[in-house]
DNA sequence: AACAACCTCAACCGCATCAGA
DNA sequence: GTCTGATGCGGTTGAGGTTGT
């Protein structure tokens, strides 16, 4: 989809912008398979596409990666999003990390159009809310609490309450130790 | 059928962090 | 230690599709 803003943008280097078509596809896949999906700046050189190196990445990331899972979120993975969005709140790279063939940008948009919703609603009716009320609570456009009628969200509050999460435990590797302590953390919400 | 309002999701932006010189 | 380019991440945008009136 062409987008208006990328048009009328001025091109610093004439760069392409906005949707890629089958023919950028082919080429970025075929230069990845060559170099790996690593150095992006090589990539985006030897394959002759006329985009950024971060475009290229973010294209693989998303879209031409293999093992990447298209479509519905099944019932466990949208439980799997909700716990650990609670664990971890807005880190998508860690919570994708668990949800394999998904990405970041798609658990990120998938809890902005579908899940906020949700939390809200639960929450919602458990504070005595109606659902039309809510509609005022929030933001149309990202789903989320509106800040000004509202303090906090519900992440917040539990890494206020509880522990700074970035000290507690690193997720950024696949440390056995650091996923068995999740796993115990996920078990302990279904009792 | 026509229009408006709302929803979805691919893609971009800005910033932070990392790694090498 | 610091500079610079590359990479990664989360927030945001907006075109196109869907639903409601």
């Amino acid at each position: 989809m062409a987008r208006i803003k990328d048009k009328q943008r001025p091109a610093k280097k004439e760069l392409n912008t906005g949707a890629w078509t089958a023919e950028e596809d082919r080429k970025l896949a075929e230069a990845i398979e060559i170099n790996g999906p690593k150095q992006w700046t090589t990539i985006t050189a030897k394959s002759g596409l006329n985009r950024c190196a971060k475009s290229c990445r973010l294209r693989w990331m998303n879209y031409l990666r293999p093992n990447i899972k298209r479509g519905n979120m099944s019932d466990q993975e949208e439980d799997l999003i909700i716990r650990l969005h609670k664990l971890l709140g807005n880190r998508w790279s860690l919570i994708a990390a668990r949800l394999p063939g998904r990405t970041d940008n798609e658990i990120k948009n998938y809890w902005n159009s579908h899940l906020s919703k949700k939390k809200f609603e639960k929450e919602g009716l458990i504070a005595g809310i109606s659902t039309k009320e809510l509609g005022s609570k929030i933001d149309k456009k990202t789903g989320e609490e509106n800040k000004a009628s509202s303090s906090s969200s519900g992440h917040m509050d539990l890494e206020k309450t509880m522990f700074d999460v970035d000290d507690f435990f690193d997720f950024s590797n696949e440390k056995p130790s650091t996923l068995e302590w999740v796993t115990k953390f996920l078990e302990f919400g279904d009792a």
